[in-house]
DNA sequence: GTAAGTTGATATTTATAAATATCAATTTTC
DNA sequence: GAAAATTGATATTTATAAATATCAACTTAC
């Protein structure tokens, strides 16, 4: 558990710029650009705007390859999917703070393309938010809906 | 409640030829026939294997036109987000049952695509089950997923 | 201090998912 | 019983999402 967090943590340290993370996916700097534009990730950046990639960053970004070029999902496809996690639950948002909330009532974007000023999670940096972390694909998604049946 | 049901139910009779219904969605009869191929939907059948539409048929094909023309989700993009619907839950599923069943297990197909034998709902036709008829869009799964939550 | 890398914004190309077309064999309609 | 419609299977076309390319301005590295 400690030991998983750990790993964790370690792994989205901010290391690889822009070129080295491109080279490692084996995509071109602009489709990751692209990527992060739709909202499908959030990378690190320098004052200077300038992007880090961490190795978890990687990993998630593989992730999407995947969907896009394997299981032949549009990128507005993957966004409606994320779109579908229960984030008011994993956060356990308030009722006051859920009702006004896009990424409860919305169902195109995934909650960490919104603003999220005056809600519950508004001091948290949402690349650091379990939502953001934990539910890369379909499989984790499904996984977390079993989870809340099971209630 | 009496009503809705009557209503629901009369608006599922097989009234049209797959070419009438081609022109009511304004859409080629080869594409209405590649959408049932892809599992998007389930047409009555004659004995001839002639394909019959009822209006809330049509309904739901214009429902999956829109995610492909307006909101730009792929096939494979909706058949995921339909595998997403946990019809376990809705359909009050056994744990024997549900812990063999390809639908609680998988991520890429909606239920309604799996053979069913053996399980808690093999003997209804997927066509006149709620898990096909009510969970049509993103934002009905997304409903049905605040529903669990709120449980 | 200069060469290499990065930025955002826009335009262009390409890869491929989605839609059509074609076929002979059945079925339906009137 | 002949014309029109439908079937499944396969091949082809098209529309467009995804990926590239180009640009001048700005950082970074050595």
């Amino acid at each position: 558990m400690q030991t998983s967090k750990m790993l964790e943590f370690s792994d989205d340290k901010p290391l690889f710029p822009i070129s080295t993370a491109a080279k490692l996916l084996d995509i071109s700097v602009h489709t990751l650009r692209m990527y992060e534009r739709e909202g499908l990730f959030i990378p690190f950046k320098k004052k200077s705007s300038q992007r880090l990639f961490s190795k978890s960053d990687i990993e998630r970004i593989e992730c999407i390859r995947k969907a896009i070029k394997e299981s032949k999902i549009s990128i507005n496809g993957i966004r409606a999917i994320y779109s579908l996690i229960p984030c008011w639950e994993i956060k356990h948002c308030a009722k006051k703070s859920r009702d006004k909330c896009p990424a409860y009532w919305e169902h195109t974007q995934p909650c960490w393309s919104y603003k999220h000023e005056g809600n519950d999670c508004e001091n948290q940096k949402c690349r650091e938010c379990n939502v953001y972390n934990d539910y890369t694909d379909c499989g984790k998604i499904k996984n977390l809906i079993k989870t809340l049946s099971g209630k």
